[in-house]
DNA sequence: TCTAAAGTGAGCAAAACAGAACAGTTTTCT
DNA sequence: AGAAAACTGTTCTGTTTTGCTCACTTTAGA
């Protein structure tokens, strides 16, 4: 019964290729993982493409609450107890390949082998602090601060191999939406910031280490 | 090696008693777990009693994260890769009793033991859609709102032994700091509320269904 | 029991913000 | 290439929020 025993379980492997109860899928750029509101029943694997993970209010408002990347789970909230309702609307930015994976398989998987357990906990366990991060910021910070800090995440966020703190293309709505204002404001902020010379953007945004100096100094 | 394999591992008495790596500590109310900066060592899992955590900002700003009680585990950033900071504090409400388990031994139970891995999972997933909705509702909502929902969360948050509806005693500023605003304002919605008869206190707080109004409303 | 500390209710000016509008620019699709 | 859609810079108005201050009440501790 126990995989472990009998064969050595590699989790890399496991989230690289279809199987039972998993499958690869492709999600075209601007297409849904799932909806707000769908049966919460399976969760998937980012192994590459980026996606981002939105909220839509009852008046019709939409917040953004992640960026996400190649190796982050997608969909989380369906390893809760009972079978739930999707809280949030998981959408392709770029072309995307994952692996799905249902939600009973995941459940087995994760008890029975420590290794993907492992990986799962650490994603889960960075995320958790990452969304307290940006929920603190969103507590102490002024709008403009909030756009300086996410412009010095996502700085971060391509990886190391790029010229960093070139920022992957991003609207100004969707930065609206992430640190929870209007587009119009982002607009003027990104503007003030560019005028100080702490960015600057022909097409894409490259971040200043300066900008740190908005977020740090009262 | 494996402690499943020759005996029966059960997570409740775990997380109930003393042993290698773990012991029970208490922490008289207003003493502190943990402060902000210090090293993440030791996880606790809170047995008794209320606490809460607490982020200052660099202007010496306070925000209220979340509100912990028995079953919680408290400092769970201790388990990421590398050795850290603590980044909150933790204080005790009201006197608590928990178990103070070390970072090392908490890695390695929750390594070789899926039942104990379940537990925590559960905790984490929970902890993370909870914090999601506090930022969404963050993301979306006005500062009456947001106190409204608080309130509506704390009804439920005393065991449903109690006549419910009754909120664990809490002071204004505690509220301020946990929906981001100030002592004042808060004061201001709550008198509010109450001449709406949404709610009524005299010493502690009492929540009537009719402040949903306030939240799902337009 | 008395005093200091903590908590509460109010009010006000200044700053931050939302929301809408509109023209100009760039992308995308056919 | 040309039309439609998406994105950006900017302005304006009214609202919300902050950051105080002050008087009063309740609570906790010596």
């Amino acid at each position: 019964m126990l995989r472990s025993e009998s064969t050595k379980f590699d989790p890399a492997a496991f989230l690289a290729s279809a199987g039972l109860g998993r499958r690869i899928v492709r999600v075209k750029a601007k297409d849904v993982f799932f909806a707000q509101g769908n049966t919460a029943d399976c969760i998937f694997y980012l192994q590459a493409g980026r996606a981002k993970l939105t909220v839509v209010s009852a008046r019709g408002k939409e917040a953004t609450i992640t960026l996400l990347g190649p190796g982050d789970f997608i969909g989380e909230e369906s390893l809760t107890g009972a079978v739930g309702l999707r809280m949030a609307t998981a959408t392709a930015i770029t072309a995307c390949t994952a692996l799905k994976i249902e939600r009973e398989e995941m459940v087995r998987v994760i008890h029975e082998e420590h290794t993907l357990s492992d990986v799962f906990l650490k994603f889960l366990l960075a995320r958790s602090i990452r969304i307290q991060a940006d929920l603190v910021d969103q507590l102490f910070n002024s709008s403009e601060k909030r756009l300086a800090r996410i412009l010095l995440l996502m700085a971060e966020f391509g990886q190391p191999g790029e010229p960093e703190s070139l920022i992957p293309k991003i609207t100004q709505e969707t930065l609206a939406e992430m640190i929870g204002t209007t587009r119009s404001r982002v607009s003027f902020f990104m503007n003030r910031f560019r005028k100080h010379g702490f960015i600057e953007y022909n097409g894409r945004i490259r971040v200043h280490k300066s900008l740190l100096n908005i977020v740090l100094h009262d």
